[in-house]
DNA sequence: AAATTAAGTTCTATTTTGGAACTCATTATC
DNA sequence: GATAATGAGTTCCAAAATAGAACTTAATTT
């Protein structure tokens, strides 16, 4: 499988891994989301060289996470910007540095930290549903194949039980629309 | 910067990427979730070559995501299992699933979903502040660097303005204005 | 005895990344 | 008026990572 491939699979994670699965995507981003607009400023602040990050900055903007538009002419220069996609992306970098301050800790505390945008306090990031308001990790939440999840919907209308779950979980594709 | 270093960075987004910052790791993980324990069913599933498989379980579990564990003697063969740190990252998979549906569409439907584990329902991901219950998204939440955070919590106490906040931030991140 | 299963390892070829220097248009400095 | 300096890239080569396939080892089934 090529890097490219992952773009047009049927999982979301692993089109999101097309996008962001590089060691410099994400922090591209993470810069984009503290303010940081032109093609130097990525540069000096993140060390990436010029020629990798010409080419991440077009991928981002080929996947619509962020435009590129002039803010000078003579001689023309482009800075970029998150797109209401790169901004809807704020969720994924709450959860991931929640996440990683937890699990993956380190001496030094972290030179960046989100605040309300009202009242400035630090915020502390918990994944909930938005319907019932429970907590979803992993005590609460199972991930299943589509399939099953049909027949879960289906078992609780007829509240009864239906032999599809247990019927064939054996195939790797077995994309059914109930 | 070589891709080891990552992992030792101060920011917690750049460890969270010196970890999934690849092809496959995340996907290793969504595969746990699923339910593979076993080398032959990760590459089975995902056609990743053994050769990589093998660095990345190696990997996953020196940062103690997955544990090696015994599931027979004669010959003495292991399986690898979620361990806390894995489990928690439940939350970020949710997140990126979500956002990845919203903004990298396809047209196929996805093949695994997330289900709530009492009543089967599916979940519908939003990520909220513990406190508050505020949705946290780009409208609410503002990333800032930590010394102007603690300035920010300063001001609040003292309900005063204080000169620390507009002090050096001429550089490029011009940390915006209300 | 030969094939199969399971979990890797080893090998080479290809792709990606890193590092540095170069370009081009304009503006600032000597 | 020549000489930096700025900003946004591009080009080139070396180094590292990844893909693809074959090989290994230990036991089990046919």
């Amino acid at each position: 499988m090529k890097w490219h491939d992952l773009n047009n699979d049927t999982c979301p994670l692993a089109r999101a891994m097309g996008a962001i699965g590089d060691r410099w995507t994400l922090l591209i981003l993470r810069e984009c989301f503290l303010g940081v607009r032109r093609f130097d400023g990525f540069q000096k602040r993140l060390g990436v060289t010029r020629h990798l990050l010409a080419e991440r900055l077009k991928r981002l903007e080929t996947m619509r996470m962020l435009e590129r538009r002039p803010y000078q002419e003579r001689p023309l220069r482009h800075e970029y910007r998150l797109t209401a996609s790169g901004k809807s992306f704020a969720p994924v970098l709450l959860a991931m540095q929640d996440w990683a301050q937890q699990c993956l800790p380190s001496d030094d505390p972290a030179p960046f930290t989100f605040i309300t945008r009202d009242s400035g306090a630090e915020v502390c990031p918990v994944v909930t549903d938005r319907h019932t308001g429970q907590e979803l990790n992993h005590r609460t939440v199972l991930m299943v194949p589509a399939t099953a999840a049909a027949a879960k919907v289906i078992e609780a209308h007829r509240s009864a039980p239906t032999p599809a779950l247990q019927a064939d979980s054996s195939a790797d594709t077995t994309t059914g629309t109930g």
